[in-house]
RNA sequence: GUGGGAUUAGCUCAGUUGGUUAGAGCAUUGGUUUGUGGUGCCGAGGGUCACGGGUUCGAGCCCCGCAUCCCACCCCA
């Protein structure tokens, strides 16, 4: 047998129900907040991503499912849905346009881990970016935007936020930073002299307790924000406030994309293991010129639809349509006829096999029709057909033309 | 990528110190006093015990390898 790849999955039955019913219950919020469908490809060139996620980020340097075409091109299939929208954007030259643009999108993104619950190599993303708007305000309505989502889907969570700073006090704060860690270099863990040089600001989320011990003392990014991004900052907090959504503070909370600044929140549940993020995001001023177009303000965030499946708490579902069966075979060719010119209007399922009516009944259930049609011999010599309602139990005959 | 656990029917799982023909529930399927369901009764099918080696008179059970899933680290959605 040859079996999927590793953290592949296929998605069929109960959980395709849950699937497209989160696309559908989040696309319809994200329609109602005035966003727009936008659809971009799976593959693109790597150095994208390179610029983009950033050199340094897990992501590009161990996870990629990175290769050469067959027209020598260094490509890769998308880690993320961000990097491809915004060059998107610069493509059609929305940037030079102007205005403000609000997409949403959602397929499968790869990445090379190993896989777990809730890590897949191949996994799916909803997301949403808003470039042209520089507003805190912005901000806040993505926060809003996920929290519709998760309630309307019955899922609890917890929001934690963070600010990264901009490029007037992250890098001042990024130095002084490098020179605590440098200050104590001698007692930290191998890890942490990694993340000095790679990125420094990980260090802060350290799972090693004795460098944990030394870096009570570190500055904090949150102590060192320059007045606009403190403004924002609070801001934002108070917007939050006033529309009754909690939140908590996480000074650890780095995104591990290169490309965010200011605002970076993520949404975790406690409820489905230790991969406990289930939508992550924030803002991303500068990435639009790291992609070569004119600077444009943005920001966004995606979801992980396979964490979210086991939570979801689906409306029940109801009896719908109709099924179609026969007591004798010489029916048969009668009921499949009725069944094609029901299909045109509704759900209709066919019973090849001749039965008796009990078992039509049971199998009526089974499909969850609301509608049990048998033809029998009664039926057969008086071109009618027997119908009966299985919610309401009521039953009665019709002709088979006013079928 | 590192460390640990698991893998027996379609699904969830039993399976004794290694001993004859590997079980249950659910699901599937057939029958049911011969036209009334979702919850009756009786029966049936379904397993290379993940895969490949080894030890043994004999392996679902012990040993080695490998694959996948799960857990932790890491990281993120």
């Amino acid at each position: 047998m040859i079996a999927s790849l590793r953290g592949m999955n296929d998605i069929l039955s109960e959980d395709y129900e849950r699937f497209t019913y989160f696309i559908q219950t989040a696309t319809n919020i994200a329609q109602n907040y005035g966003f727009h469908f936008i659809e971009t490809p799976l593959l693109e060139e790597t150095a994208l991503f390179k610029r983009s996620v950033g050199e340094s980020s897990d992501i590009v340097t161990k996870e990629m499912y990175q290769f050469i075409d067959k027209g020598e091109n260094d490509v890769c299939l998308r880690p993320e849905g961000t990097a491809g929208v915004v060059r998107a954007f610069v493509q059609k030259k929305l940037d030079k346009a102007g205005g403000i643009h609000r997409f949403f999108y959602h397929g499968c993104m790869f990445r090379y881990e190993r896989p777990q619950k809730g890590r897949l190599r191949q996994f799916h993303q909803f997301g949403v970016e808003s470039f042209g708007v520089e507003s805190v305000y912005e901000d806040a309505t993505m926060i809003m935007m996920v929290a519709d989502i998760l309630s309307a889907c019955g899922i609890s969570y917890r929001l934690q936020l963070n600010s990264l700073g901009d490029i007037q006090c992250m890098p001042q704060y990024r130095d002084r930073l490098v020179s605590f860690i440098a200050s104590v270099e001698g007692e930290i863990c191998e890890d942490c002299l990694r993340r000095k040089v790679t990125n420094p600001i990980r260090v802060l989320d350290c799972k090693n307790a004795s460098c944990q011990a030394l870096y009570v003392h570190a500055p904090k990014l949150i102590d060192n924000l320059c007045a606009s991004c403190q403004d924002d900052f609070d801001t934002l907090k108070n917007i939050l406030y006033e529309n009754n959504i909690a939140y908590e503070i996480n000074t650890n909370l780095v995104r591990g994309l290169d490309y965010y600044s200011k605002t970076a929140f993520e949404f975790v549940s406690d409820a489905i293991g230790s991969q406990s993020a289930i939508a992550g995001g924030g803002r991303y001023d500068r990435l639009v010129e790291f992609l070569d177009g004119r600077p444009t303000p943005a920001v966004g965030f995606a979801m992980g639809v396979e964490r979210l499946l086991e939570l979801i708490k689906m409306p029940q579902s109801k009896r719908e349509g109709y099924y179609i069966g026969a007591m004798d075979d010489e029916a048969i060719s009668t009921v499949v006829k009725l069944a094609q010119k029901k299909r045109k209007s509704d759900k209709t399922n066919i019973e090849f096999k001749a039965k008796n009516l009990k078992n039509h009944l049971k199998a009526a259930d089974k499909v969850n029709a609301k509608f049990c049609c048998v033809i029998g011999e009664d039926e057969m010599k008086n071109g009618t057909i027997w119908v009966k309602d299985l919610e309401e139990k009521t039953e009665k005959t019709l002709q088979q033309r006013e079928f």
